[in-house]
DNA sequence: CGTATTATTGACTCCATTCAAAGATAGTGG
DNA sequence: CCACTATCTTTGAATGGAGTCAATAATACG
């Protein structure tokens, strides 16, 4: 009973230029193309990690999305973040070698993965990439941060400057900067930005009647990216 | 004119199982002694680094006490932490090279520093110390989440949080659990916990009355660490 | 097609903020 | 060493932004 692995070839991939590739020399692709195991498909629902699973090493995804969540000492749920294609996940389980919060497939979702046992090898053989994973986990860093910060401001900020961070992103990625489906619930837009989804479902409606956005259900077209952005970006 | 630099010898060191050294053999240790650069002293008030320096390298506390300043979009200050000795600061500059928030002391100071033109020789030659970077970096990862969500929960569980989780680190580096001064303004708690200074104070005076803490000024007494956990951790 | 989930909308409530004023503390110079 | 000033803290009262509750409408799903 043998089951036959597609290779990868990182150097095919769209997704080059952000992924773990990024800034590595043709030479250096080869080889960690030979480390990276290929990718793996999820349905809608299906957990990439859960919270507490051991450390299989730094993901990254391919196609599809996906939602991060934790759960407190109140058994409620928070979503984290929400990850696009191209985006890398769990950083944080070199700390205790275990994962420190769920991933889930938002979408049909495609994934590959750079073990944990590689590692160490990783270090001592391919130290531009030991750099660029560190600049990769910065990056990740310094987006918490900008998030934590704007977690402080009014709802119509943070809501603002979620769209507008997944334009930004999607844009960069090659998608539509000005529409796009999101599959997720009032309630988990409201969960992840600290905001009840009654609160969501009102902002989306002020957002759409002073045409910045147009929506029906889950489909989102931002029609004033400027103004959408200025909600957020400066005092009035 | 030539300055005569102090060697470090973090083998010596009273931080070196929860700083750089952690998890090191001696003779690793004796190598990143030669790489680390001896430790500068830095009155309160004065940065470590500000928001946009280039980056000179990841940095440890070694002794004092230093909080993390971001600025929003609207000019307002944003401490994002505060850091202890043995502490790790600076891995958000991988991305960019450069720093991308300030970093101030509030008291005598003094921290080391791993310079960043020896991060490539570490990453070729000390692969235990690049784990370990990692480790911490994931470390830190870990704590902020925690923090965040945290943030969303009511003023109290936050003020609460906050007391523990210093009186944690503090006692994990070998001073008192239940005993401290923090440097800060009530101003600046309530700009880390995301309050207004008035609803710190009258935090502060209700944990008193019901015999959670003692303070006067700036110095503050745990007097009942269980329960005072207990705010944030159990749902009552 | 019927049922379950999700979204909208309105009315009411509350936690924390803001405003305001007095009191305490720390730092400075005569 | 004390007076003076600036800064920080406490406390009370009023306000408001977002949450909760509740009922209806729309959408998705088996």
């Amino acid at each position: 009973m043998s089951l036959k692995q597609n290779k990868v070839n990182c150097n095919n991939c769209s997704l080059d230029n952000i992924c773990f590739p990024r800034g590595l020399s043709l030479e250096e692709i080869k080889t960690i193309s030979q480390i990276i195991k290929p990718k793996k498909t999820l349905q809608r629902g299906e957990y990439i990690f859960r919270e507490g699973d051991d450390f299989r090493g730094v993901l990254a995804i391919k196609s599809g999305t996906a939602k991060l969540i934790s759960n407190d000492h109140h058994g409620n749920e928070h979503i984290l973040n929400i990850l696009l294609p191209g985006e890398l996940l769990g950083f944080d389980g070199f700390c205790n070698d275990k994962y420190h919060y769920s991933a889930i497939a938002l979408d049909t979702l495609s994934f590959c993965e750079l073990p944990a046992k590689s590692m160490d090898d990783i270090f001592h053989n391919v130290p531009t990439l030991t750099r660029e994973l560190f600049r990769h986990s910065s990056e990740k860093m310094n987006d918490d941060r900008n998030f934590f910060v704007l977690s402080k401001r009014p709802a119509e900020e943070r809501l603002a400057h979620f769209l507008i961070s997944l334009s930004d992103r999607l844009q960069k990625r090659g998608f539509s900067a000005s529409e796009f489906t999101l599959s997720l619930t009032r309630q988990e837009m409201g969960n992840h930005l600290g905001l009840a989804l009654e609160t969501v479902s009102r902002l989306l409606k002020r957002f759409q009647q002073e045409n910045l956005i147009n929506f029906k259900s889950k489909h989102i077209e931002i029609i004033d990216i400027p103004r959408l952005r200025a909600i957020f970006t400066y005092t009035e």
